[in-house]
DNA sequence: GAGGTAGGTCTCTTTAGGGAACCTTCTCGG
DNA sequence: CCGAGAAGGTTCCCTAAAGAGACCTACCTC
């Protein structure tokens, strides 16, 4: 993200975690892709309901941009005016959010329970995201695969 | 996250994302995540496979720590030595690396393909994680959803 | 007792976030 | 036609963190 998100960059390691943090991983980014999502796509909407430097918010509106995570579009010529837009490769990175608000809700959620819900179109219940297998369509998580090296693996996993 | 990510504080806002990104957000903590799930789990391990700083290493540990993702455990009397070890709430969290994984693979992977491939132990194949509706178990993804507001949301949305 | 390992702490410099003022273009009301 | 206001930024200054690396304290081995 950023064009960095503190000095150490981390679009270079061969590892789509930082790869992906090199899009969305400054501050404040998720959030300013929460709210194009939930419909508040202009500057000083942006702005006003997060609270964020408006040097700041422009900053990340500019990396999201360039990394094709949003479309900066006019809606007006005359005066010129801007919103910002979800590609699919934003709409994509909203999975991330998704499962964000899945685990917050679960492990830091106050009393007041969560703050917002899914209504499935599909099947038109509320619902939360679960994660499950591309192949065999069951669920998956973290203690029930084995990680292996890939075809990009740069490095191999040495103990010391 | 952090103790802070930047200057301004996430966790107080009535938004299961921001209390996320107040646990994870801060710079680094989502390839130490990964590292210790991989089987890095000891202070320099960790300092030398990411090339990160030892005084940022030493607070990413302990805010990760102090937030219950992260145990820290003597594996040695004497001399005393640590490591470090998910807990259960540790290891939901890697649900997000893994869709981390899954978009990075996506859409920034380079020629050489995905560095790591995940070994589903139920199938036994080669698979990635796809998120599903909880209710339905058909896939689920943010095009195919209503937003709604839920029991803990403290601001409606306004759109000026 | 020299050297190495593990797990940090401390200091210093550089970078990036926060806050606020300022600027430009356009519209509206009087 | 003048002033106020909205939209969308840009610029500046200040402070808070990140990065680099030296240093410290066991403890173990040779």
């Amino acid at each position: 993200m950023m064009d960095r998100m503190q000095r150490t960059r981390f679009g270079d390691m061969a590892c789509s975690i930082a790869r992906t943090l090199d899009v969305i991983g400054e501050p404040w980014s998720p959030l300013i892709l929460r709210n194009v999502l939930v419909g508040i796509v202009r500057f000083d909407q942006l702005q006003r309901s997060l609270g964020i430097s408006r040097k700041v918010l422009t900053e990340r509106l500019g990396h999201l941009v360039a990394n094709g995570v949003l479309e900066r579009r006019r809606y007006s010529e005359r005066p010129p005016r801007y919103e910002y837009a979800l590609t699919v490769k934003g709409e994509e990175l909203c999975d991330l959010l998704m499962v964000m608000v899945r685990w917050g809700d679960r492990w830091t959620a106050g009393e007041a329970g969560p703050p917002v819900l899914y209504r499935h179109h599909e099947c038109g219940e509320i619902g939360h995201v679960e994660l499950h297998c591309s192949v065999c369509d069951r669920p998956m998580d973290v203690t029930g695969i084995d990680i292996l090296p890939g075809p990009g693996a740069a490095v191999t996993v040495t103990q010391g």
